[in-house]
DNA sequence: AGAGGCTTTGAAATCGATTACATCGATCGT
DNA sequence: ACGATCGATGTAATCGATTTCAAAGCCTCT
């Protein structure tokens, strides 16, 4: 591999002016810049990242962690975070936790070992004692998505608490009345946060949230089936199915599927998170929507001002109701674009 | 941030000492050992992994870049990839490419900059001169899914030809006769071979492929979208399109659905590429799967292979045609288990 | 002409690890 | 008892960049 040196030799400078002419410094003359640039030419000479890593203590480099890739929500907000950061002259290392606590710290293990200049995270559980350490230590951390309470890190999310407010007057609107609700993991934020809100938006209609129309998921697909199926055995199954993310959507889909029912005339579902299948599954299934790019650029915008030296700020957006055909027919006005 | 001076001043031995102990050399003390290692305990030292990396030149890293994370088989791929890659103790840093040749050089270079181990590519396009210079300079590559012809590099993919036969002969027995496909980019080996794989396979029931049912994608959703809608503005439109990836299906779905028809009772949708989406799209779509967990981790394991001094192998795995309902009501006998 | 200032350049230190080589005791074999 | 050997450790070079400091060369001004 050739280096500053070989480089240096071959344009009979010094490997302190090569760098200088890389870095654009201003104090190099112009014939010595053209010699330089064109020894680099002839030689394909690339710095070697890692050596100026190792000297500037910066790798310009993001860690993103997250709990699913395969979620299409998590893929398309790593890609938006991935397009940002390289808009600013960042790469980005994705870390995917597999909803696993171990598996997270191991990434975040990684990522902090090869120092990279920030983390976005969007954490699996509760409390992790390497992310405290972390943020202690002063790595910059930005939360994405979900965030751990008690943390002074901003935290770039989406609130769904207007959205689910509107899904509820729709549902209530078509006639339905027992709603049920397939919770994430009450150790995430996003967890809590969607099943609270529900059961605001149901209070406000006066309607109330039993126990056994409260299912337990893990924001995996299986965890939907498995969580439905319960639903379906019940001696008065609900009417209306809220899936709080869409794996768990999809899960409940099959269950229904597989016990010879139809959505929605047999029950009726919501999903949280909307993404692109949705418009093709049958039924297409109505969603709140999460301005899922525009987060990614956020948390890429605050991250990288925490890394600069500026001050970054919380943001949070707001998410939409997205009406398709998943829990009846929707009167005309209600209809959306989809 | 400690480094390994601070630990060797906190065990009082040498930074050597340290050095030593931490990659289990054999000559060091018990006690030393014991020291040391609960100096590094209170002092929560971490080795920095740049610094090691310049040292001992190599960054325990692979890279992989991909033409599409938002197309489900990649992301499916680039999990494999990355769960294989960490079984054997190496990260991955994911480059997409979004189909673009300017941005897989790009991310090409910045994952070369870095010094990854080696690299695994699934090209965009025929010919990229920085491949062949990375390929001329040494630097392990292995081609995953997609390569290029003429170079020496491993090829780790999943021959589609038996499955497309398999496919025509399923619509065959169906009655179809009319079969379009929607091609993707000559320039990438798939999009060639699938196209030539489905006329041969079309040539052995006495059909032949005329042009107005050849339509060129993009492997890109809009793409499938125009080409089928430039079907159906035929005079005799197809009773069957083929669309050989995911994403374009999709947007042949879109097509069908936005000229008010349906599928398979108004024409018949298949696809290369399973994913597991296709059951619950209205209807379930029939498909050509590939193991692409398999593929991942066999590339994975030739990437290492080459990178460790082994002789790396190519792999060619099949894939298989499985039968849901968009070409018609199958036979009993040849209904998949979906 | 000489002092001072500016531009351009190079020498050398540095980042945090690894590792070849040297060193120092202690043990062993004869 | 003495040289050889071995085990444990330290010293210093090294990887490839960046950056501080010093110096050289050249102007300019008085």
């Amino acid at each position: 591999m050739v280096s500053i040196k070989d480089v240096a030799a071959a344009a009979g400078v010094s490997a302190a002016t090569v760098s200088r002419v890389l870095n654009d410094h201003p104090s190099v003359s112009t014939a010595t810049r053209t010699r330089v640039l064109s020894a680099v030419e002839d030689l394909g000479y690339r710095p070697n990242a890692v050596a100026r890593s190792l000297r500037t203590d910066q790798t310009r480099t993001l860690g993103l962690v997250i709990s699913d890739v395969l979620n299409p929500y998590f893929t398309e907000l790593a890609r938006s975070v991935e397009g940002a950061a390289r808009a600013l002259g960042y790469s980005v290392i994705i870390g995917n936790a597999d909803e696993q606590p171990e598996l997270q710290d191991h990434h975040m293990r990684t990522l902090l070992d090869r120092r990279v200049d920030g983390l976005l995270i969007s954490p699996t559980d509760g409390c992790s004692s390497l992310m405290r350490d972390a943020a202690q230590a002063g790595t910059p951390l930005v939360f994405v998505d979900r965030w751990i309470e008690g943390m002074d890190v901003p935290v770039v999310r989406s609130d769904g608490r207007a959205a689910v407010h509107d899904l509820v007057a729709h549902l209530h609107a078509l006639g339905h009345r027992r709603l049920a609700i397939i919770a994430g993991p009450a150790a995430t934020t996003t967890g809590r946060e969607r099943i609270e809100a529900f059961r605001e938006a149901l209070a406000a209609y006066g309607l109330s949230l039993p126990d056994a129309y409260i299912g337990q998921g893990d924001f995996q697909a299986a965890s939907g089936r498995r969580v439905t199926e319960g639903f379906l055995g019940l001696p008065e199954p609900p009417e209306v199915v809220f899936a709080t993310d869409n794996l768990m959507a999809l899960g409940a889909l099959d269950a229904v599927r597989a016990h010879g029912l139809s959505v929605p005339d047999d029950i009726a579902l919501v999903a949280f998170d909307d993404i692109p299948w949705f418009v093709h599954t049958d039924p297409p299934i109505t969603a709140i929507a999460q301005p899922t790019g525009e987060l990614g650029r956020a948390a890429v915008r605050a991250l990288v001002d925490r890394i600069e030296g500026r001050t970054p700020q919380s943001v949070t957006l707001p998410a939409r109701l997205v009406v398709r055909r998943s829990c009846g027919n929707p009167p005309a006005t209600q209809r959306s674009q989809s």
